[in-house]
DNA sequence: TTAATTCGGACCAAAAACGTCCGATATATA
DNA sequence: TATATATCGGACGTTTTTGGTCCGAATTAA
Protein backbone atom coordinates (compact mmCIF):
# COMPACT_ATOMS: atom_id res chain seq x y z
CA UNK A 1 0.00 0.00 0.00
CA UNK A 2 0.45 3.88 -0.60
CA UNK A 3 -0.07 7.22 -0.46
CA UNK A 4 3.12 8.75 -1.17
CA UNK A 5 4.27 12.53 -2.30
CA UNK A 6 3.69 11.60 -5.66
CA UNK A 7 0.45 10.76 -5.59
CA UNK A 8 -0.17 13.76 -2.96
CA UNK A 9 1.48 16.33 -5.43
CA UNK A 10 -0.65 15.03 -8.21
CA UNK A 11 -3.56 16.06 -6.72
CA UNK A 12 -2.29 19.38 -5.40
CA UNK A 13 -1.13 19.81 -9.04
CA UNK A 14 -4.71 18.78 -11.04
CA UNK A 15 -6.08 21.13 -8.19
CA UNK A 16 -3.87 23.64 -9.18
CA UNK A 17 -4.82 23.25 -13.28
CA UNK A 18 -8.49 22.96 -12.27
CA UNK A 19 -9.19 26.49 -10.56
CA UNK A 20 -7.90 28.02 -14.42
CA UNK A 21 -10.42 28.71 -16.88
CA UNK A 22 -11.61 25.17 -18.42
CA UNK A 23 -8.59 24.67 -21.00
CA UNK A 24 -6.40 27.27 -20.07
CA UNK A 25 -2.66 26.13 -20.25
CA UNK A 26 -0.54 26.36 -17.12
CA UNK A 27 2.65 25.86 -16.88
CA UNK A 28 4.76 23.22 -14.47
CA UNK A 29 7.03 26.08 -13.44
CA UNK A 30 3.96 27.69 -12.16
CA UNK A 31 2.65 25.26 -10.13
CA UNK A 32 5.79 24.09 -8.86
CA UNK A 33 6.62 27.56 -7.45
CA UNK A 34 3.09 28.55 -6.46
CA UNK A 35 2.38 25.09 -4.61
CA UNK A 36 6.06 25.07 -3.06
CA UNK A 37 6.60 21.33 -5.16
CA UNK A 38 10.15 20.38 -6.50
CA UNK A 39 9.82 21.49 -10.29
CA UNK A 40 11.31 18.63 -11.73
CA UNK A 41 9.49 15.75 -9.57
CA UNK A 42 6.60 17.50 -10.15
CA UNK A 43 7.12 17.27 -14.39
CA UNK A 44 7.68 13.60 -13.81
CA UNK A 45 4.44 13.32 -12.01
CA UNK A 46 2.26 15.34 -14.93
CA UNK A 47 4.03 12.61 -17.47
CA UNK A 48 2.01 9.91 -15.58
CA UNK A 49 -1.06 12.36 -15.51
CA UNK A 50 -0.94 12.67 -19.40
CA UNK A 51 -0.63 9.59 -20.13
CA UNK A 52 -3.36 8.33 -17.78
CA UNK A 53 -5.16 11.35 -19.82
CA UNK A 54 -6.14 13.25 -17.01
CA UNK A 55 -4.45 15.98 -18.55
CA UNK A 56 -3.57 17.35 -21.86
CA UNK A 57 0.39 18.51 -22.70
CA UNK A 58 1.36 21.08 -24.72
CA UNK A 59 5.05 21.10 -26.03
CA UNK A 60 7.01 24.39 -26.96
CA UNK A 61 6.91 27.90 -26.35
CA UNK A 62 3.87 29.01 -24.83
CA UNK A 63 2.99 25.31 -24.18
CA UNK A 64 2.02 23.72 -20.53
CA UNK A 65 -0.78 21.76 -19.58
CA UNK A 66 -4.68 21.58 -19.16
CA UNK A 67 -6.76 19.60 -17.34
CA UNK A 68 -8.41 16.77 -19.80
CA UNK A 69 -11.90 16.45 -18.41
CA UNK A 70 -14.37 17.82 -16.22
CA UNK A 71 -13.03 18.06 -12.70
CA UNK A 72 -16.13 16.91 -11.17
CA UNK A 73 -15.76 13.33 -13.48
CA UNK A 74 -12.29 13.15 -11.72
CA UNK A 75 -12.20 11.08 -8.29
CA UNK A 76 -9.31 11.45 -6.24
CA UNK A 77 -8.79 8.26 -6.31
CA UNK A 78 -8.17 7.89 -10.44
CA UNK A 79 -5.18 10.78 -9.84
CA UNK A 80 -3.57 8.75 -6.98
CA UNK A 81 -3.41 5.58 -9.34
CA UNK A 82 -2.62 7.34 -11.66
CA UNK A 83 0.20 8.09 -10.50
CA UNK A 84 1.65 5.55 -7.84
CA UNK A 85 0.08 2.56 -9.76
CA UNK A 86 -2.54 0.42 -8.42
CA UNK A 87 -3.50 0.64 -4.44
CA UNK A 88 -3.35 -3.26 -3.38
CA UNK A 89 -3.63 -4.27 -0.15
CA UNK A 90 -3.83 -7.95 0.23
CA UNK A 91 -0.97 -10.01 -0.33
CA UNK A 92 -2.82 -12.93 -1.29
CA UNK A 93 -5.82 -13.53 -2.88
CA UNK A 94 -8.30 -16.00 -1.05
CA UNK A 95 -8.43 -19.58 -3.10
CA UNK A 96 -5.60 -18.53 -5.46
CA UNK A 97 -2.59 -20.72 -5.75
CA UNK A 98 -0.18 -17.99 -4.65
CA UNK A 99 -1.94 -17.17 -1.62
CA UNK A 100 1.10 -18.16 0.73
CA UNK A 101 -0.58 -18.25 3.79
CA UNK A 102 -1.02 -21.81 5.53
CA UNK A 103 -3.92 -23.02 6.23
CA UNK A 104 -6.46 -20.49 4.43
CA UNK A 105 -6.73 -17.15 4.40
CA UNK A 106 -9.57 -14.33 6.78
CA UNK A 107 -7.01 -12.21 6.79
CA UNK A 108 -7.10 -11.64 2.56
CA UNK A 109 -10.43 -11.18 3.07
CA UNK A 110 -10.11 -8.56 5.90
CA UNK A 111 -7.70 -6.82 3.79
CA UNK A 112 -10.18 -6.51 1.12
CA UNK A 113 -12.45 -4.58 3.39
CA UNK A 114 -9.80 -2.15 4.65
CA UNK A 115 -9.02 -1.85 1.09
CA UNK A 116 -12.26 -1.07 -0.15
CA UNK A 117 -13.07 1.37 2.81
CA UNK A 118 -10.31 3.14 1.54
CA UNK A 119 -10.46 3.68 -2.08
CA UNK A 120 -14.57 4.21 -1.19
CA UNK A 121 -13.23 7.40 0.05
CA UNK A 122 -11.38 8.54 -2.29
CA UNK A 123 -14.15 7.75 -5.03
CA UNK A 124 -16.68 9.41 -3.42
CA UNK A 125 -14.32 12.65 -3.47
CA UNK A 126 -14.24 14.38 -7.38
CA UNK A 127 -11.37 16.93 -8.22
CA UNK A 128 -14.30 19.43 -8.02
CA UNK A 129 -14.74 18.50 -4.60
CA UNK A 130 -11.99 19.14 -3.36
CA UNK A 131 -11.87 23.15 -4.95
CA UNK A 132 -15.09 23.46 -3.41
CA UNK A 133 -14.01 22.57 0.02
CA UNK A 134 -10.82 24.12 -0.50
CA UNK A 135 -12.81 27.63 -1.41
CA UNK A 136 -14.88 27.79 2.04
CA UNK A 137 -11.71 27.33 3.78
CA UNK A 138 -9.80 29.94 1.98
CA UNK A 139 -13.24 32.04 2.94
CA UNK A 140 -12.59 31.28 6.79
CA UNK A 141 -9.14 31.82 6.97
CA UNK A 142 -7.20 35.17 7.51
CA UNK A 143 -5.79 36.55 4.43
CA UNK A 144 -1.99 36.78 5.44
CA UNK A 145 -1.12 33.85 7.03
CA UNK A 146 0.17 30.74 4.88
CA UNK A 147 -2.60 27.36 5.13
CA UNK B 1 1.02 4.47 5.69
CA UNK B 2 1.68 1.15 6.11
CA UNK B 3 0.61 -2.79 6.57
CA UNK B 4 3.68 -4.61 6.15
CA UNK B 5 4.38 -7.77 6.48
CA UNK B 6 5.66 -7.18 10.24
CA UNK B 7 2.07 -6.45 10.59
CA UNK B 8 0.69 -9.36 8.75
CA UNK B 9 2.69 -11.49 10.93
CA UNK B 10 1.75 -9.97 14.02
CA UNK B 11 -1.83 -11.24 13.45
CA UNK B 12 -1.46 -14.17 11.88
CA UNK B 13 0.68 -15.33 14.58
CA UNK B 14 -1.72 -14.13 17.14
CA UNK B 15 -4.50 -16.22 15.29
CA UNK B 16 -2.42 -18.98 15.86
CA UNK B 17 -1.98 -18.47 19.73
CA UNK B 18 -5.79 -18.02 19.54
CA UNK B 19 -6.75 -21.52 18.48
CA UNK B 20 -4.84 -22.90 21.49
CA UNK B 21 -6.79 -23.52 24.92
CA UNK B 22 -6.99 -20.12 26.55
CA UNK B 23 -3.67 -19.49 28.85
CA UNK B 24 -1.60 -22.49 26.67
CA UNK B 25 1.95 -21.46 26.20
CA UNK B 26 3.34 -21.98 22.65
CA UNK B 27 6.82 -21.32 21.30
CA UNK B 28 8.01 -19.03 18.32
CA UNK B 29 9.57 -21.83 16.80
CA UNK B 30 6.36 -23.68 16.01
CA UNK B 31 4.24 -20.65 15.17
CA UNK B 32 6.99 -19.97 12.74
CA UNK B 33 7.51 -23.51 11.49
CA UNK B 34 3.73 -23.69 11.18
CA UNK B 35 2.92 -20.66 9.43
CA UNK B 36 6.19 -20.38 7.47
CA UNK B 37 7.37 -17.26 9.00
CA UNK B 38 11.44 -16.63 9.70
CA UNK B 39 11.80 -17.10 13.11
CA UNK B 40 14.21 -14.41 14.37
CA UNK B 41 11.74 -12.22 12.03
CA UNK B 42 8.53 -13.21 14.09
CA UNK B 43 10.88 -13.78 17.62
CA UNK B 44 11.06 -9.83 17.11
CA UNK B 45 7.65 -8.87 15.96
CA UNK B 46 6.40 -11.06 19.09
CA UNK B 47 8.79 -8.37 21.52
CA UNK B 48 6.69 -5.82 20.42
CA UNK B 49 2.94 -7.30 20.85
CA UNK B 50 4.61 -8.39 24.53
CA UNK B 51 4.91 -4.59 24.86
CA UNK B 52 1.76 -3.22 23.69
CA UNK B 53 -0.03 -6.25 26.58
CA UNK B 54 -1.38 -8.14 23.70
CA UNK B 55 0.51 -11.28 24.56
CA UNK B 56 2.07 -12.60 27.45
CA UNK B 57 5.80 -14.10 27.28
CA UNK B 58 7.03 -16.99 29.57
CA UNK B 59 11.25 -17.05 29.71
CA UNK B 60 13.14 -20.10 30.09
CA UNK B 61 12.66 -24.03 29.47
CA UNK B 62 9.29 -24.60 28.78
CA UNK B 63 8.53 -21.23 27.74
CA UNK B 64 6.44 -19.54 25.52
CA UNK B 65 3.96 -16.94 24.44
CA UNK B 66 0.08 -16.84 25.59
CA UNK B 67 -2.33 -14.43 24.34
CA UNK B 68 -2.64 -11.99 26.91
CA UNK B 69 -6.39 -11.11 26.34
CA UNK B 70 -9.55 -12.50 25.11
CA UNK B 71 -10.00 -12.67 20.94
CA UNK B 72 -12.72 -11.02 20.88
CA UNK B 73 -11.64 -8.16 22.76
CA UNK B 74 -8.63 -7.76 20.14
CA UNK B 75 -9.19 -5.48 17.06
CA UNK B 76 -7.39 -6.26 14.37
CA UNK B 77 -5.80 -2.89 13.89
CA UNK B 78 -4.74 -3.05 17.75
CA UNK B 79 -2.27 -5.93 16.35
CA UNK B 80 -0.86 -3.60 13.35
CA UNK B 81 -0.47 -0.96 14.71
CA UNK B 82 0.98 -2.49 17.88
CA UNK B 83 3.97 -3.91 15.40
CA UNK B 84 4.25 -1.11 13.30
CA UNK B 85 3.32 2.06 15.15
CA UNK B 86 0.28 4.07 14.74
CA UNK B 87 -1.21 4.45 10.95
CA UNK B 88 -1.22 7.69 9.88
CA UNK B 89 -1.95 8.67 6.31
CA UNK B 90 -2.65 12.92 6.54
CA UNK B 91 0.66 14.41 6.14
CA UNK B 92 -0.33 17.56 7.27
CA UNK B 93 -3.48 18.38 9.73
CA UNK B 94 -5.95 21.32 8.87
CA UNK B 95 -5.12 24.89 10.76
CA UNK B 96 -1.92 23.31 12.14
CA UNK B 97 1.17 25.45 11.54
CA UNK B 98 3.15 22.30 10.04
CA UNK B 99 0.75 21.75 7.38
CA UNK B 100 2.76 22.23 4.07
CA UNK B 101 0.62 22.90 1.99
CA UNK B 102 0.01 26.25 0.17
CA UNK B 103 -3.84 27.72 0.64
CA UNK B 104 -5.28 25.57 3.15
CA UNK B 105 -6.14 21.71 3.23
CA UNK B 106 -9.04 20.17 1.65
CA UNK B 107 -6.53 17.25 1.11
CA UNK B 108 -6.12 16.79 4.41
CA UNK B 109 -9.81 16.23 4.89
CA UNK B 110 -10.00 13.59 2.41
CA UNK B 111 -7.29 12.09 3.33
CA UNK B 112 -8.66 11.27 7.09
CA UNK B 113 -11.75 9.96 5.55
CA UNK B 114 -9.80 7.42 3.57
CA UNK B 115 -7.60 6.80 6.96
CA UNK B 116 -10.70 6.21 8.56
CA UNK B 117 -12.67 4.11 5.88
CA UNK B 118 -9.46 2.07 6.51
CA UNK B 119 -9.00 2.04 9.95
CA UNK B 120 -12.88 1.29 10.53
CA UNK B 121 -12.62 -2.56 8.61
CA UNK B 122 -9.53 -3.36 10.57
CA UNK B 123 -11.36 -2.02 14.13
CA UNK B 124 -14.62 -3.77 13.43
CA UNK B 125 -12.91 -7.09 13.11
CA UNK B 126 -11.20 -8.84 15.95
CA UNK B 127 -9.17 -11.38 16.27
CA UNK B 128 -11.94 -13.75 17.29
CA UNK B 129 -13.87 -13.19 13.71
CA UNK B 130 -10.53 -13.60 12.05
CA UNK B 131 -10.77 -17.16 13.68
CA UNK B 132 -14.58 -17.56 13.01
CA UNK B 133 -13.96 -16.40 9.38
CA UNK B 134 -10.65 -18.98 9.41
CA UNK B 135 -12.52 -22.60 10.41
CA UNK B 136 -15.50 -21.79 7.84
CA UNK B 137 -13.13 -21.88 5.13
CA UNK B 138 -11.16 -25.08 6.28
CA UNK B 139 -14.65 -26.68 6.47
CA UNK B 140 -14.89 -25.95 2.91
CA UNK B 141 -11.39 -26.77 1.74
CA UNK B 142 -10.40 -30.20 0.53
CA UNK B 143 -8.16 -31.39 2.84
CA UNK B 144 -5.50 -32.28 1.37
CA UNK B 145 -4.23 -28.90 -0.15
CA UNK B 146 -2.50 -26.21 1.32
CA UNK B 147 -3.76 -22.91 1.62
C1' DT C 1 24.47 -27.08 36.25
C1' DT C 2 22.55 -27.41 31.92
C1' DA C 3 19.37 -27.05 28.30
C1' DA C 4 15.80 -24.40 26.57
C1' DT C 5 13.66 -20.11 25.78
C1' DT C 6 12.72 -15.20 25.40
C1' DC C 7 14.97 -10.23 25.36
C1' DG C 8 17.21 -6.55 23.26
C1' DG C 9 19.90 -4.38 20.31
C1' DA C 10 23.35 -4.15 16.61
C1' DC C 11 23.82 -5.03 12.09
C1' DC C 12 22.84 -5.69 7.03
C1' DA C 13 20.91 -6.08 2.18
C1' DA C 14 17.36 -4.92 -0.92
C1' DA C 15 13.66 -2.18 -2.28
C1' DA C 16 11.03 1.94 -2.36
C1' DA C 17 10.61 6.83 -1.92
C1' DC C 18 11.98 11.06 -3.41
C1' DG C 19 14.07 13.41 -6.07
C1' DT C 20 17.96 15.53 -9.84
C1' DC C 21 19.79 16.03 -14.36
C1' DC C 22 20.26 16.24 -19.12
C1' DG C 23 19.72 15.55 -23.91
C1' DA C 24 15.92 15.08 -27.26
C1' DT C 25 11.87 16.89 -29.17
C1' DA C 26 8.24 20.10 -30.36
C1' DT C 27 6.49 24.72 -31.12
C1' DA C 28 5.70 29.87 -31.11
C1' DT C 29 7.65 33.83 -32.63
C1' DA C 30 11.05 37.25 -34.28
C1' DT D 1 15.35 30.07 -40.46
C1' DA D 2 17.11 30.77 -35.88
C1' DT D 3 16.09 31.08 -31.21
C1' DA D 4 13.87 30.85 -26.95
C1' DT D 5 10.69 28.19 -24.48
C1' DA D 6 8.33 23.99 -22.98
C1' DT D 7 7.47 19.21 -22.36
C1' DC D 8 9.34 14.09 -22.85
C1' DG D 9 11.81 10.30 -21.32
C1' DG D 10 15.06 7.95 -19.12
C1' DA D 11 19.38 7.47 -16.48
C1' DC D 12 21.12 8.42 -12.20
C1' DG D 13 21.67 9.29 -7.10
C1' DT D 14 20.51 9.70 -2.05
C1' DT D 15 17.89 8.65 1.90
C1' DT D 16 14.48 6.00 4.32
C1' DT D 17 11.92 1.92 5.05
C1' DT D 18 11.38 -2.91 4.86
C1' DG D 19 12.52 -7.29 5.93
C1' DG D 20 15.17 -9.63 7.93
C1' DT D 21 19.84 -12.01 10.59
C1' DC D 22 22.75 -12.64 14.51
C1' DC D 23 24.38 -12.96 18.98
C1' DG D 24 25.15 -12.38 23.74
C1' DA D 25 22.39 -11.68 28.02
C1' DA D 26 18.79 -12.95 31.04
C1' DT D 27 15.48 -16.24 32.78
C1' DT D 28 13.68 -20.63 34.17
C1' DA D 29 12.56 -25.88 34.36
C1' DA D 30 14.51 -29.99 35.27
Amino acid sequence: MQITRAGEYGVMGLMHLARRRPGQRTMIDEVSRQQRISKSFLAKIFQSLVKAGLVRSIRGAGGGFALAKNPAQIPVLEIIEAVEGRIVFHRCKMARPDCEHVGGCALCGLFERAQDGLKDALTRTTLADLIEQQEKIELTQPKGRLN
